[in-house]
DNA sequence: TGTAAAAGTCATCAACCGTTGACTTGGGCG
DNA sequence: CGCCCAAGTCAACGGTTGATGACTTTTACA
C-alpha cells in the first residue's frame, strides 16, 4: 500500500481547469447559481475545494466563466427558418438528459433568483440566446419575435425540468409537440 | 423613555400569522425558496425570526401553507375566452408590481431548483392553475393547451423578472404585448 | 541529479442558515 | 386587583457555505 489512492488525473492545469468548469456546468444547470457548492462542484470534478476558488477566484467569476465559455444554443439558429418550430419541438420534447444546448437556459431560470447571478445572467443570455437568434430571424421587429419565441422555450423547458412530465401520457405529449411547433412558428413569423 | 419601541402591532395570533404569511409570499416571489431567509421573513413582519418556526413549524410547512393560501390567479380565468389572449398580455406586461395574479408563478420559478420546494410546487401548481385553466378552456385536449399557454405565461412572467426589460423601448413593449396575445390566442386555440 | 516553481491538499475562519429551549411580557378573566 | 396562559423575545446550537493562508507533492528544466 504505498501509493494510497489513484491519482484520478495527471497533473495538468488546462484539463483540471476544464474538469472544473464541466463540473459547474452541470451543477449550475441542476441547483442553480445559489443552490450548487462550490465543495460539490470540486467533489465531481475529482478537486479539492480550495483548488475552484484558486483557479477562479470566487464563485461569481466562476459562474461568468461558465456562462461565456459555451454557446451550445447556435445550432437551433441553422437550417430552413420555415422548420424552426418543428426543430426546437424535437428538441424540447427528446429526454432532458440529451438536451446539450439548453443547458444554458436551465442555469438561467435555476439561478434568476440570485442578485449576484442576475447581471452575468443577463449579459449572456442577451449574448450567447437573445442576439443570435434575432440575427437568425431577420426580418422586421425581429428582437421582439426573438425575445416571444425565446420566452416560450424557456417556459416550456422549465416546465419540463419542474414537472418530469408525470402528468402527460404518451399521446399527450405527442400532441403538445405537434401545438408546441406550431406555437413557436406562429411567435417568430413577421 | 419607559416604553422604548412601537409596539408595532397589537398582541393578535391572527394578525400576527398573517403578517407572517404576507411577508413570506412577497420573499418567496422575490427571492425563492433557497434564497429567502426566515430572519428576513420576519424581519419584514416585524417580528422575531423564531416566532416563524413557532407558527408553522418548519420553513417549508410555511412555504406549503403560502402556496395554498392564495389561488389569485383564478380571475384571469373569467370572461370571454377570445379575449383571453388581450387580458393576459395587459396583466403580464404591467408594471411587476402589480401583477398580483402572478405571485404564485413567480414563486415557482424562483423556487423550481430547490428539491424541498419542488413536490409542493408541483402540487399548488396543478391545483391552483392547470387544472383550472383546463377547466376554463374546456374543449379537446384542454390540458395540453392549457400546459402550453401555462409555460408560455411563466417564461415571459420569467423573462420579464430578469431583465426588468431594460432591453425593449416603449413601442418594442406595444409590439411585444400585440404579439404577445395573438400567440397567447394561437396556443389555446383548440 | 538537484532545485524551484507549479499543482494540489489541509485546516481553519467568519458569516449565515433553520431550529430549539428557556426566558420575559402582556392582556383578559376570576 | 392579581393571576396565568398566550404572545413574543433572546441566546444559543449544529451545520453548511465561500474564502484564505500555510503546507506538501509533483513536474520540468538546468
Amino acid at each position: 500500500m504505498a501509493e494510497n489512492v489513484a491519482p484520478v488525473r495527471a497533473r495538468n492545469a488546462a484539463a483540471t481547469r476544464q474538469a472544473i468548469l464541466d463540473a459547474a456546468k452541470s451543477r449550475f444547470a441542476k441547483e442553480g447559481y445559489d443552490g450548487a457548492s462550490l465543495r460539490e462542484i470540486a467533489a465531481d470534478a475529482r478537486v479539492d475545494a480550495a483548488l475552484v476558488s484558486r483557479y477562479f477566484g470566487s464563485k461569481e467569476e466562476l459562474f461568468v466563466e461558465v456562462l461565456n465559455c459555451g454557446p451550445d444554443a447556435t445550432e437551433l439558429f441553422q437550417g430552413e427558418l420555415s422548420q424552426f418550430g418543428e426543430r426546437v419541438a424535437d428538441k424540447l420534447m427528446d429526454d432532458p438528459d440529451r438536451q446539450d444546448g439548453l443547458d444554458h437556459l436551465l442555469i438561467m431560470l435555476r439561478s434568476a433568483s440570485s442578485p449576484a447571478a442576475a447581471e452575468p445572467l443577463r449579459r449572456s443570455m442577451r449574448t450567447w440566446f437573445h442576439d443570435p437568434f434575432a440575427a437568425y430571424l431577420g426580418g422586421p421587429e425581429a428582437d421582439v419575435r426573438a425575445r416571444l419565441a425565446g420566452d416560450l422555450i424557456m417556459g416550456v423547458a422549465i416546465s419540463r425540468a419542474i414537472t418530469d412530465d408525470h402528468d402527460l401520457d404518451v399521446e399527450g405529449q405527442a400532441a403538445l409537440r405537434r401545438r408546441l411547433a406550431k406555437v413557436i412558428q406562429a411567435a417568430i413569423e413577421p
